[in-house]
DNA sequence: AAACTTTGTTTTATTGATAAAACATAGAAA
DNA sequence: TTTCTATGTTTTATCAATAAAACAAAGTTT
């Protein structure tokens, strides 16, 4: 008994002895917010963070006081403000990536008449950075700054297989380590085999698996040293998509802008 | 001295008493990062809190931890990571407005050859929240996230002229008694003046002023119930504008525009 | 090479954040 | 209505975050 709770306070002291909970509990919730939930009550945020109602009381007022978030005067009920934008805007304003790309993923969405996207690799997950959704009404809806794992998606796999082999092993054991809750079950050996194959062809055409209903065809974008630095990629929604016209022309388009790109980010940056 | 020392503590425990400085350095220290500044080192980020080096250094750890920075090991340097991006987004994604004007704005940009913007109130604030920057090489580099004071902007001005009469006069006072530093001083009576005749014009073109070497056209964007809830603009370097041009094709597509965004969100919205 | 400066890191006393409890209020159920 | 439950708010004892100081290591200046 005694021996347990000393090896719990020397792995606390190893591991998390500088961790703040205050700051780790600010920012969750701010991310609590969301499409479907906009705005939140004191009860349902100290619900959701596991605490008693005064740790996010005190939260709130300081987030309130700083403009991040606004109290219905009413209902009590928290929202976000435009403020939290200036939290992620200044790391997308560092990038020339989308900005550099965005010519051509506006041609890739207006020819093919499908939402392009760009994403680049994050630890063990894909984040889009840019999006150009397709014109029409119903369209695929995954944002900005969405964050999906490496695996599950047609531009990881693609940022994977062309990855130096050191760092995707690397990726491949942590992924196979953590096997992320609701993300398809990582087998190592099989994946191997597929990123190897989607090296040699240069694309990766998804058709359903892990984003239900969606397909969708990726292409790396190699920078200087011909180092892959990101991946875009076309999807369509299911029933709007046609395999005929993917195979001849989507494909070869994606394709052909993913060069486009990449022979202009060597020549830029 | 005594009762000196007791005002504040009652000051404090009046406006102050609910407030973490945890949290507001957490984000102070997230915010501090810039395209100008993209790493920044302990020292450096200490010394622009204003407080020693142990509170970031567990700040850091933290923010590191959860994936919002990244330590370089060889220099020690902070620098942002894409999971900030998550903070913001949430936010970004739950408007309908850059969505539904998204068109509308490419089409501008592309029928003027300049930028285009679309921007929010957000307290004394304008906030930009869609961009299409012009496809030339030298072009505007006012991002989306951005914040200006309001009476500082083309779309600030034309939003506050459309403002209703009480809104109005509350934010002018507002203006007043800050006084923002950087900002144009605000002489209310002449500004109410100003906003007067924008309302009558319907539109707002700003050679300078404010944004040096900025030339800006911007119109006001209605919903339901007439209310103007954005604004729209068209901004080009000054070296690259014609005043003729500007007259004659620019401000016109402007409001053309705007009036169409308009309609539509009152169908839809 | 020696002294000085700067930077990152660790330790400890003090200050501030948190949880539990108590309280107030409002809406739902009896 | 009365009771009950849920929610926001305030108070106080405990626990965590902070500043000051001391330390180690690297880079500069002398």
């Amino acid at each position: 008994m005694e021996i347990t709770k000393k090896k719990l306070e020397k792995q606390k002291s190893d591991n998390e002895k500088y961790l703040s909970n205050s700051i780790l509990r600010g920012l969750e919730v701010l991310k609590m917010f969301s499409v479907e939930n906009q705005t939140l009550s004191l009860a349902e945020i100290a619900s959701n963070l596991g605490v008693s109602r005064t740790t996010p009381y005190r939260i709130l007022y300081t987030l309130e006081e700083c403009g991040y978030i606004y109290q219905d005067s009413h209902t009590k009920r928290y929202g976000l403000r435009p403020k939290v934008l200036e939290l992620g805007y200044t790391y997308l304003n560092s990038l020339e990536l989308p900005e550099l790309a965005a010519p051509y993923l506006e041609k890739l969405r207006d020819e093919t008449g499908m939402s392009s996207h760009m994403g680049i690799l994050d630890g063990n997950d894909i984040v889009y950075i840019a999006r150009y959704p397709a014109r029409s009404v119903a369209t695929i809806t995954i944002n900005v700054g969405s964050h999906l794992p490496v695996h599950a998606t047609a531009m990881g796999k693609c940022l994977l297989a062309h990855l130096p082999e050191e760092n995707k092993e690397e990726l491949l054991s942590k992924l196979q380590v953590l096997q992320i809750p609701d993300a398809p079950i990582v087998e190592v050996k099989k994946l191997r085999d597929e990123l190897q194959s989607i090296k040699e062809k240069g694309y990766v055409f998804h058709k359903g698996e892990f984003e239900t209903g969606v397909w969708s065809v990726a292409c790396p974008i190699f920078g200087k040293d011909n180092k892959v630095i990101a991946a875009i990629n076309i999807a369509i929604t299911q029933h709007a998509a046609d395999e005929e016209l993917m195979e001849e022309k989507i494909i070869p388009a994606v394709c052909q802008v993913a060069r486009e790109i990449s022979s202009f980010m060597v020549m830029t940056i």
